[in-house]
DNA sequence: CTTAACAGTATATTTTTGGATACTATATAT
DNA sequence: ATATATAGTATCCAAAAATATACTGTTAAG
């Protein structure tokens, strides 16, 4: 493991997994599998649908996400993880393992601040 | 592992890790150890002070960095991981290391798409 | 007397990200 | 005839993140 500066890659896991949704929609669809546009719209309150289009777009991008259009009327598309989109599910366990210590780690010190 | 929306935790961890600068100096300091303000500065080319200040002020508000100040002219402030943050690492790492089969798999696609 | 090193702060501006709202097309149900 | 469901676009606007630039105070070096 070397940490070089431009040997970095740091950068490349975190660019797809920040913003205010993308954790969220990750985290959907390894759990629920494939969703359809409004299912995850509807799992997410407080989503536009324009964030929800965006972010589901750059994540297809990267094959982190398949999106498949049935041409029916009403139109249907649906998303799911691709096996490689899958191979990051270790690092957000491990994110959501570290946010829990986090936060205990956080209530101790405000226990400590107050006696 | 259980990613019950209201439960998951992903964030926490992403708010630590996230911004332009955040990684770049935590694994400096992870790997170069204890830094002066100016040596950081020095070996992230681009950075402004203001910049800096905020991001060390900030993850030292979370426990992650340590700085201690010490009374001398010229000033001297020391910065270093905590032995908190350093529970960070095994993330950063497995980041790194996405990040690099990342970087092949878009090299792969690449190929692909001219022939 | 001027300059540089140190570790910042202050102010203003630009860039990026996210949100609100209205609009599209087609088919079915009422 | 009207409303609803589908999966989006198109504009415009607000908030957040990042950058640029100038400034502070003290000491030592030239």
């Amino acid at each position: 493991m070397k940490y070089e500066p431009n040997a970095c890659r740091v950068e490349d896991a975190l660019s797809i997994l920040v913003g205010k949704w993308k954790p969220i929609i990750l985290l959907h669809l390894l759990n629920h599998g494939t969703q359809r546009f409004n299912e995850l719209k509807r799992s997410m309150p407080g989503i536009t649908q324009k964030m929800l289009t965006k972010q589901l777009r750059e994540l297809e991008a990267e094959d982190i996400v398949e999106r498949v259009v049935y041409p029916e009327v009403p139109p249907k598309v649906e998303y799911s993880m691709t096996e490689y989109g899958k191979s990051l599910q270790p690092i957000l366990e491990a994110m959501h393992e570290w946010g829990v210590k986090h936060t205990l780690h956080k209530q101790e010190k405000l226990k400590k601040q107050h006696g």
